[in-house]
DNA sequence: TAATACTGGGTACTGTCACTATCCAACGCC
DNA sequence: GGCGTTGGATAGTGACAGTACCCAGTATTA
């Protein structure tokens, strides 16, 4: 197919597509002449990934184009590639980022103090740890989920909002029951398959995961307080103008 | 204090906290003369705020100033806000988009099909209203995050990824169980507090359960697999020059 | 064969975002 | 009374994700 049925298939204009094939998301057709390319279900199934990454995930190019790198050349290691999809996904942490915001005291101390640790140096991660072992997890400051964590529940506590153990333990075992779900499929898949799969899945299931806190969230308040939510609310919550 | 002290104790810039100001994002100091003005904690909250929210979150400032308008003005009734603060965070979805990306299909057909209904009509979001009917929660189109669960859905279906009845039980029984827990604490609060904290709880507890399923990705792995995960992975997850 | 429409490929431009930079006059403290 | 700091305003920056436009070669049609 030519691009303009390409871009009518996948919805994206193709003007973005040949931005995309600039930026090498997306490979060239099959040159048949100087001005003619044949491009396949291949490409097809390529740009609704993206679509899906940018649209689902809002995330930025760059992002996209480590997530498809990952999927084209995999480490063969599923370990490997989950750690590479984690680092590609938000919250995007630095290793050490997370430690160095710590500075910020309401007694106003000199942030050169925690600087003295280098970018590279071990951190310590000390909310992350916590958790982590609280819920009989290996601690391991290299993996990027655990800054990612610190950086997590210190925004909680900057923001004043409760976090304690017993918190820690529902969320980990909730979190854990969603993962030993998704680990019974990749045990059976192959290596490649199995990269594919969790470099996708961490970047696609976990919107689904939100969305159905959300849901549930709605639900159990309705539950708590039935009738309160039945006109009122649904008017005000969903705007009749999408511009709002 | 002076804005630059304001500056020191939260670790955001001169500059950037005038920029703030000048979005209405922090309320302006107490004027004491015309160059000079006074700001106090009630300040230093708002920017600490403001930095959980841009940094954990990534949060465009639009939505900062969303979110934080909700909580100057509360709506009262927590399911108002909180259906408010869903709007506001990603993925941002506009009531009928999700439906109206279904007509990217690869058999091709005319899009305008698909685009007779008007968006505010009534759409059927079929994927978010399997799932929700599954979990014995009550469908309801207006609820933003039924558009989102919609366009999640249709994101792993166009990434090819499984999704299923079990699965979609386990996920929702985890996410009610995390829904519970956190409803219980807001159950013993006043409805202003309570505003507050469903606004800030959906923007900050998010990025904790996200980064406690890729722990606990990472934790089963290396229960499946053990020693696999020693020394090669670590070094190449988190490499040491934080350009990566 | 000629006119027309559609490519592939390239360069240049646009709008948005979240800051930065710079300026100025008015403090205030020493 | 001099000098650094402040509030307030205007303008500029760099990254990002496209758009617009142009050209010449190709396919289709007249």
């Amino acid at each position: 197919m030519r691009i303009s049925e390409l871009a009518e298939r996948t919805g994206v204009s193709v003007p973005t597509l040949k931005f995309y094939l600039r930026e090498g998301l997306l490979d060239k057709g099959e040159t048949t002449a100087a001005t003619r390319a044949e491009y396949g279900a291949e490409h097809v199934d390529r740009v609704r990934l993206i679509s899906a990454l940018t649209a689902v995930r809002e995330l930025p190019l760059a992002r996209v184009r480590d997530i498809l790198r990952l999927i084209d050349h995999p480490a063969d290691d599923p370990v490997l590639a989950m750690g590479a999809a984690v680092s590609a996904l938000p919250p995007y942490v630095l290793p050490a980022d997370a430690a160095m915001r710590e500075s910020a005291d309401p007694a106003g101390p000199e942030p050169a103090d925690t600087r003295t640790r280098e970018p590279g140096d071990p951190v310590r991660y000390p909310r992350a740890r916590r958790a982590i072992e609280l819920l009989g997890m290996e601690f391991d400051p290299n993996w990027p989920a655990t800054a990612q964590l610190e950086a997590a529940l210190l925004g909680l506590e900057q923001a004043g909002l409760p976090w304690d153990d017993a918190r820690a333990k529902r969320y980990g075992a909730a979190m854990l029951s969603v993962a030993k779900q998704e680990l019974k499929t990749i045990a059976a898949m192959t290596p490649q398959q199995a990269v594919s799969y969790s470099v996708l899945g961490t970047a696609l299931y976990e919107p689904v995961l939100l969305a159905l806190r959300r849901l549930a969230h709605r639900s159990l308040i309705d539950q708590m307080a039935p009738g309160a939510a039945d006109a009122g609310p649904d008017a005000a919550t969903a705007p009749s103008p999408p511009a709002g």
